[in-house]
DNA sequence: AGCACGCCGACT
DNA sequence: GTCGGCGTGCTC
C-alpha cells in the first residue's frame, strides 16, 4: 500500500472524508468552512445529527452525499494528528478483521478525554500582603509549610500539610494563597546509555542479532524462543536500547500486564527508569496523561495489553510480543482481533522490526520459522542441563486417589515427603471454586445458570457458606433447600474439584500444613499477587493451590514440588488449540519447581499418560510434540495451512437466531477447497439470555476470506435484533 | 454508539 | 387523558 503524495492538506470549501469512531459504514463527509484549513489525520469536531462529535480527517471527501446534506466542520483539535502509519493500520486492521473501521478508530480513541487541551497546572505560594482570614490550625499548618520551598501544587500541599485538600482549597478562595502556572516537569525516559548486564557467549550473540535488526529499522520479524531462565528478557532489552539510541519509541505487548510487577521491577533495573504502562485498569487521569505522552512522543517505551497497539505513537520503532503464544492476545469481544498478529501488520506496514518472544511458542509461528518468513533465535538453557525440573506421570486409573478425592497415594506421599523436609509445594487445578457442578441426588437435577448453558459452579467462603455462582454471566445464587425440579429438600451433591474443595482435602491430609488458594477470586489485582509473592518468599506457606494464575511469573527457591491434580481438563472440547495449549500451559505451570541449586519435581495426574502432550512432556521432548501437532493441522488443513473464520448468530430470539443461521446455512458459499460447517448450537448454547449458533468456514490457505465472507453475509439479511459476529482465525471455540 | 421517533401499557 | 417502555432507523 502506497501512500499517494498527493496533498493532505484541504483548503476551506473543499470536501473532506471524517472518520468518526463508530461503528458506521465507512467516513463521512464534510465541508471545510471558511478560515479553516485541515490536514489529513487532524482531529476535528464534526456535527452529527444533533450532537456533535469527534472525528479525524481521513482524506478528500467522497463526494457521494448530496451538498445540500453536508454539515461543516466545527473546527480543528490542538492534539497531535493521527500519523499516517496508524490510519494505514486502521484500515488494514478494518479490511482483515470486517469490522468498520470506525469500529477500529474507536479502539485508537479510547481516551476521549486526551482530547480536550490539557488543563494548566497550578502551584501555589503565600501572597505578598497578609490578607486578614480566618485562622484555623489547620489553616496554620498549610501557611508555615509554604514559608520555605518552592511553590507546591495543591494536593502536594495538603498531604505535606497533613489537611485534606478542602483546607487548601478554602485558603487559595480566601485570596491566602497566589497560583502560579507551572509546566509539568520533563518525563525522564529510560536511558539507554546504562549498561546492560553480563551476557553469555550465547546470548551476546542473539543480543547482537537484534540489536542489528534495531539498527536497521526495516521491517523484520525475529522469533526469541529460549526457556525461562533462558535470559529472554535482557537479551530484548538490547534491541529496546537500540531502538531509544536511535529515537524511536518502542512497544512491549504483554499478555498480563496486571500481573507482571517482576517485569516492571527488571525494567527499572536495566533502564534507570520505568516504561509507560498502559491496561483496561489503568485509572482515568493516569491513561489521559499517558495516552497524550504517547501521542506527544514523550512516553520512549510502553509496556501494555493488546489494546495498546492502537496507541498513537508517532514514531514507533520496535514491538516486542513477549509470551507470543498467550491466548489471551485475541480480542475476544467488541473487534474481534489477535494483538500479536496485528503487531506484525503494525510493524510490516510502518517498516520496523518486531520481536516475539516465548518459551513455548505457538504452532503458527514455529511454522513461520520453519518457511523462512520469519527469523528463528534459539537461546539454550543458561545452566546446562535438562530443560525442565524431573516430571513424571502419574496414571490416575492405577494410583488412584480414594473415592470423592483427588490426591492419588502417590502425590500425596510425595506432599509429605515436601512438607517433611521443610520444602514447599504447590498445586495445579485450573477449576476455580468448590465443586463445578451440583446436582440432586432424588432426581439427578443438575443446577444450571438461568441466563447460560452452564452449569453453576459452587463457592465456599471461609465461613462455610456456599454460593453458587455462574463463570459466563456472573449470576450468582445461594444453595436453594429444596431441589428446583423435584422439590426433594437438601439432597445435592458436589460433583467434582476446584481448588476450595482440593484445600479442603489437603486440610484433612495435612492438618498443621499453611495452605492458600491462588485464584482470581481471591487474587485479584497486582496488589493481591504481590502480597502473596512476598509471604510464599517468605515461607509463610508452605501449599499453594492455584489456578492458572500462578503457572508463570515468580520462582520460588523454596518450592521443590508442583502436583497437577488434572491435566487433562483442557484436552476435551475439540478445540483446535487443546493439545498445544495444555501443553504450553503445563510446561509453564512445571517452570515452577525448582530453582537453580535445589532439584524440582513435577508430577502429572493423568487419565491419558499415553497421550502425545503427557509424552512430550515427560520426554521434554517438545519439537516432537510440535512436529505431530503440525502434521495433523497440515493434514486437516487446518491453520496455518488453511483459514479458518467462524460467525457466531444471537439473540434473545431462539427462533430468530435460528432462522438467521439456518439461512446462513443455505447461502454459504461452496467448492474450491472451501467448507462450511453448521450452523450448531454454540457449546454455550446460551449466554447472558442470548442464544447463539455456530458457523465456521474453512479455506486454503491463499483464498480471500474476506471476500467469501463479507459476500455471504450479503446474500442474507439480518434483523435488527439479531447478532453477527465475525472472527477471523478463531481461537476460542465457544 | 447515541439519539429521536413511534407505537402500546399503567399512572398522576 | 399522559409518561415511558424499548424496537427501529439514521447520522455526512
Amino acid at each position: 500500500m502506497v501512500e499517494s503524495p498527493a496533498k493532505s492538506s484541504h483548503a476551506a470549501g473543499t470536501r473532506i472524508a471524517v472518520l468518526l469512531p463508530l461503528p458506521l459504514g465507512g467516513a463521512y463527509d464534510y465541508r471545510i468552512p471558511q478560515g479553516l484549513t485541515v490536514n489529513t489525520g487532524d482531529f476535528v469536531q464534526v456535527p452529527l445529527g444533533v450532537r456533535r462529535a469527534i472525528g479525524v480527517v481521513w482524506g478528500p471527501g467522497h463526494g457521494d452525499v448530496a451538498e445540500h446534506r453536508m454539515k461543516d466542520v466545527l473546527g480543528r483539535l490542538a492534539v497531535p494528528p493521527v500519523p499516517a502509519a496508524i490510519r494505514r493500520f486502521i484500515d488494514w486492521v478494518a479490511a482483515y478483521t470486517l469490522y468498520p473501521p470506525g469500529a477500529v478508530l474507536k479502539m485508537a480513541m479510547s481516551v476521549p478525554d486526551a482530547l480536550e487541551p490539557p488543563k494548566q497546572q497550578f502551584a501555589y505560594s503565600l501572597t505578598s500582603s497578609d490578607p486578614i482570614i480566618k485562622m484555623t490550625a489547620a489553616r496554620r499548618r498549610v501557611l508555615e509549610a509554604l514559608k520555605d520551598g518552592p511553590p507546591r501544587a495543591s494536593t502536594d500541599l495538603a498531604r505535606e500539610a497533613a489537611v485534606s485538600p478542602s483546607v487548601v482549597t478554602g485558603l487559595i478562595k480566601a485570596g491566602a494563597l497566589q497560583a502560579v502556572e507551572i509546566n509539568p516537569p520533563p518525563v525522564c525516559g529510560p536511558d539507554w546509555r546504562l549498561p546492560g548486564p553480563d551476557l553469555s557467549p550465547t546470548q551476546s550473540v542473539a543480543a547482537a542479532d537484534l540489536e542489528k535488526q534495531a539498527a536497521g529499522q526495516a521491517f523484520s520479524v525475529t522469533v526469541l524462543d529460549g526457556v525461562p531462565g533462558s535470559g529472554k528478557t535482557e537479551v530484548y532489552f538490547q534491541a529496546v536500547a537500540e531502538t531509544l539510541k536511535r529515537g524511536h519509541q518502542v512497544l512491549v505487548l504483554l499478555p498480563e500486564i496486571a500481573l507482571s510487577a517482576q517485569w516492571l521491577a527488571r525494567f527499572e533495573r536495566r533502564f534507570g527508569q520505568p516504561p509507560a504502562v498502559w491496561h483496561s485498569e489503568l485509572p482515568a487521569a493516569l491513561r489521559r496523561d499517558t495516552w497524550r505522552a504517547v501521542a506527544a512522543g514523550q512516553a520512549s517505551v510502553v509496556v501494555g495489553a493488546r489494546s495498546s497497539l492502537f496507541l498513537p505513537f508517532p514514531d514507533l520503532g520496535l514491538i516486542v510480543v513477549d509470551e507470543e503464544h498467550e491466548s489471551a492476545f485475541k480480542q475476544e469481544e467488541g473487534v474481534v482481533y489477535n494483538a500479536r498478529d496485528m503487531a506484525v501488520v503494525r510493524a510490516s506496514l510502518d517498516d520496523f522490526p518486531i520481536i516475539l518472544a516465548s518459551a513455548t511458542p505457538s504452532l503458527e509461528t514455529a511454522v513461520n520459522v520453519d518457511k523462512g518468513r520469519y527469523r528463528g533465535l534459539h537461546l539454550p538453557d543458561r545452566h546446562a542441563g535438562a530443560e525442565l525440573p524431573d516430571m513424571a506421570l502419574i496414571d490416575v486409573r492405577e494410583d488412584a486417589p480414594p473415592r470423592g478425592r483427588w490426591l492419588s497415594p502417590t502425590l500425596v506421599s510425595a506432599l509429605q515427603a515436601t512438607f517433611n523436609a521443610g520444602e514447599q509445594a504447590m498445586l495445579f487445578l485450573n477449576r476455580r471454586g468448590y465443586a463445578p457442578l451440583t446436582l440432586c441426588r432424588t432426581c439427578g437435577h443438575r443446577l444450571q445458570c438461568p441466563n447460560c448453558t452452564a452449569w453453576l459452579v459452587e463457592h465456599r467462603q471461609k465461613s462455610g457458606a456456599s454460593r453458587l455462582q455462574c463463570h459466563h454471566c456472573g449470576y450468582g445464587a445461594t444453595l436453594p433447600e429444596a431441589c428446583p425440579s423435584c422439590q426433594s429438600a437438601g439432597n445435592f451433591a458436589a460433583c467434582g474439584p476446584g481448588v476450595e474443595r482440593l484445600a479442603e482435602e489437603v486440610a484433612d491430609l495435612f492438618p498443621d500444613i499453611r495452605t492458600e488458594i491462588a485464584a482470581s477470586d481471591n487474587i485479584a489485582g497486582p496488589k493481591a499477587a504481590a502480597e502473596l509473592v512476598r509471604r510464599i518468599e517468605g515461607h509463610e506457606i508452605d501449599l499453594i493451590i492455584g489456578t492458572q494464575i500462578v503457572a508463570k511469573g515468580y520462582h520460588f527457591p523454596m518450592l521443590t514440588l508442583v502436583g497437577v491434580v488434572d491435566a487433562d481438563l483442557g484436552l476435551s472440547g475439540g478445540d483446535l488449540r487443546a493439545a498445544e495449549r495444555t501443553y504450553q500451559l503445563l510446561y509453564q505451570v512445571a517452570g515452577r519447581a525448582g530453582r537453580a541449586d535445589r532439584a524440582g519435581r513435577v508430577l502429572v495426574q493423568t487419565f491419558m499418560p499415553e497421550h502425545p502432550v503427557m509424552q512430550a512432556l515427560v520426554g521434554g521432548d517438545r519439537e516432537r510434540f510440535l512436529a505431530a501437532e503440525t502434521k495433523a493441522r497440515k493434514d486437516a488443513h487446518m491453520p496455518p495451512f488453511g483459514k479458518l473464520a467462524a460467525l457466531v448468530v444471537s439473540g434473545t430470539d431462539a427462533r430468530r437466531v435460528d432462522q438467521v443461521a439456518f439461512a446462513l446455512g443455505r447461502a454459504a458459499p461452496r467448492g474450491d477447497g472451501v467448507t462450511v460447517l453448521g450452523p450448531a448450537p454454540a457449546p454455550l448454547a446460551m449466554v447472558r439470555g442470548r442464544h447463539r449458533r455456530r458457523m465456521l468456514i474453512k479455506t486454503g490457505r491463499h483464498a480471500n476470506m474476506q471476500k467469501l465472507v463479507s459476500g455471504w453475509l450479503g446474500r442474507v439479511d439480518i434483523p435488527k435484533n439479531v447478532r453477527v459476529q465475525i472472527d477471523i482465525d478463531p481461537y476460542s471455540f465457544l
